[in-house]
DNA sequence: TATTGTTATACTCTATAACTATA
DNA sequence: TATAGTTATAGAGTATAACAATA
């Protein structure tokens, strides 16, 4: 893909290739853990985990949406598979009737602490391992700033909601 | 989602999340662009780039697959669209009679050729403009010996093709 | 028997737009 | 009128297993 792809550096195109790359790699290895330790994909696990270290263990729909997901119905779709495990609850809001506030259940919690260890291990053995200590505060430093700057940079994202048509 | 992970230390968190995260902000920009501007998903520009950059713009099935797909009739289905588009042509190989040889056409060529310079531009304004030259550096380095070390860990990858039952 | 690739099928996930209810 | 969320629907993509053809 190198000359198809002049206009960058070699190093950095490595960059971006090999970032998308491990990325990709580690998210497919993690998501398969989830699912055979857990019957979690990725998503949905990291949504129990958002809910897990909330206070009180809940959200609104809408902040947890935030950042996890790309669209409303997605969410809806996948907390409507979670509460039909009994992973978590939804309730109307008592402060905003139009919210709906959703909480992790025990069951949701305790599936998560199950399946945490082998998701910690992986992401060790994968991602931390070929790490030095100077590596990973590199890595936290760049690539902390780079997420700033991507946040701040609307992508796409910021695409608000379509309006009606009359 | 601090409590929940830990067994990580702040720092390997945040070198995990920010690692999923640029990746997910990026890949999702990018596809985005690739979509609009070309009608192509980022599976499918991959696969015409890969073609691109190979000898003669021809790879078999098997080789374009590596990487790029983590099942055979997920290519398949990919290359059939792309087919149907004019943008590659699929025969079979001289040398095997099993293989089949995916070359690009000047259609294809020229499309990648269309979208690249948006692509370029996109990799160069959210990934590469908040870093340093010796940001740049560290990256390549660092992400290129954990995907080396990635690629040498079968992580479930390796999985090989199911055997029939009889 | 092993390998290459396709196909049939079933399933998961996503996104858009229309809709309801509340503010 | 704007916001929060759901739903209907339709489409894209994926994976498994069975299959045919070649080595």
């Amino acid at each position: 893909m190198s000359d198809a792809t002049s206009g960058l550096t070699p190093e950095e195109l490595g960059a971006y290739f090999a970032l998308v790359e491990v990325a990709n790699l580690l998210q497919y290895a993690v998501d398969g853990h989830l699912r055979a330790e857990g019957d979690l994909s990725y998503l949905q696990f990291q949504i129990l985990a958002t809910l897990t270290d909330a206070p009180g263990g809940r959200l609104r729909m809408t902040d947890l949406a935030d950042g996890l997901v790309h669209s409303r119905s997605g969410l809806t779709y996948q907390a409507g598979l979670l509460d039909k495990r009994g992973l978590i609850t939804r309730a109307p809001s008592p402060d905003d009737e139009r919210s709906v506030m959703v909480t992790v259940t025990d069951a949701g919690r305790a599936l998560v602490g199950r399946v945490l260890p082998g998701h910690v291990a992986d992401v060790r053995r994968l991602l931390l391992d070929p790490m030095t200590a100077g590596d990973l505060a590199t890595l936290n430093d760049v690539l902390g700033r780079v997420r700033r700057h991507m946040r701040a940079t609307p992508p796409r994202s910021a695409r608000p909601r379509v309006k009606r048509k009359n």
